[in-house]
DNA sequence: ATCCGCATGTAACCCGTTACATGATTCT
DNA sequence: AGAATCATGTAACGGGTTACATGCGGAT
């Protein structure tokens, strides 16, 4: 009873076994494949996690060694409805101000797993309240940076500079997004050379 | 026995001693009031933290409740001779081109315990690794992000450029601040405005 | 025959989060 | 007096890391 709420890596995991049924083989290849996967999730994080997730009912195993003898041992999973459902709401949990530095990361996460499940209009909504919560963050850093401008120690300064800098590209990214996105609803289809 | 590694956070810690002593509330409250702090430590993990600290003598803690009735219950931590080694050899750590997107806050965090600490050169020298660091990680992702140009789906393409971006703003930033330190050697000096 | 990659798991250990507890001191 | 802040701590709980264990399948 009263059950935990779900970490972020398994919502991620709920998001990415909606995609395609995959194993935990899988997924673990998928995140060393994926360029961002600065995170290798280990065995001992991601077998227990799924096996969580199996209990709660989010996921589904289908064991393929019955009848193929070919095929060794493997689980593959795929999302049941209430994971698809539990996916959905998160992927549609509002971006708060205050916590969108420390959770960009996973915004951009959200944002990749939100092709194919949620539509064009919900997509760009959302790159609308990331632009937003990323103004208002980099407004207050600046007033940072201004404070710090005069003091004696340097290196506090520079470091927020860093972080304006930083902010500043990831806010004009969403610019550059939802543009790239308004104008290309469905597919590809970008004759560039 | 067989010590087990130190945390980042605890680095951070005995970083923070070095520059001035300071009780659990003091560092609490330099967390809180730091704007890139949106880390804050609650109370769980930083006062076992320093326990851990002062059990292995690299800080030293004077209670304040001797002769002075005027003080209440408070213990004032300084950093060991030992602690100031430790510090002094995390700060000196090599920055792995592997993970230098993941512990880039951590890298930001040690360039500014870094100052007065560690000499001029030393600290262009971090600065220089750093950018030739974050320049090689940004040229592998660049090469991701165009293989990932022509895929059907969009947004990881995108998410990619978002690295690119941020990471080739955390690159500028490194060029900046090695220019702004190597003109102003030790204090600040400019008449400005 | 052996080694490497596939594929899943378990157990010890540590640490952070959450929540609660406890006094002393200053403010209103 | 009562409330808020200062200041430190503890206990339960959960989850990640590390390291180890296991068995099968294909490659040399």
């Amino acid at each position: 009873m009263t059950e935990p709420r779900l970490t972020s890596f398994e919502h991620i995991l709920i998001g990415l076994v909606c995609r395609s049924p995959a194993s935990g083989y899988d997924l673990k290849r998928t995140f060393a494949a994926s360029p961002m996967g600065v995170y290798q999730p280990s065995s001992g994080s991601l077998y227990p996690a799924l096996r969580r997730l199996e209990a709660r009912g989010l996921i589904q195993a289908t064991t393929m060694d019955g009848n193929d003898g070919s095929s060794r041992h493997r689980r593959t999973y795929q999302a049941t409805q209430a994971g698809r459902e539990t996916h959905a709401a998160w992927l549609h949990t509002p971006i708060e101000v205050s916590t969108v530095s420390r959770d960009l990361g996973l915004h951009l996460m959200r944002f990749v797993l939100m092709e194919h499940v949620a539509s064009r209009e919900e997509v760009l909504g959302f790159l609308r309240t990331l632009r937003d919560a990323l103004a208002a963050f980099t407004t207050g850093l600046e007033r940072y940076a201004a404070a710090a401008a005069g003091l004696d120690d340097r290196h506090p300064g520079l470091a927020l500079d860093h972080g304006v800098a930083v902010h500043r590209a990831s806010l004009q990214w969403t610019r550059q997004a939802i543009a790239a996105l308004r104008v290309a609803p469905a597919s590809s289809l970008q004759p560039s050379s």
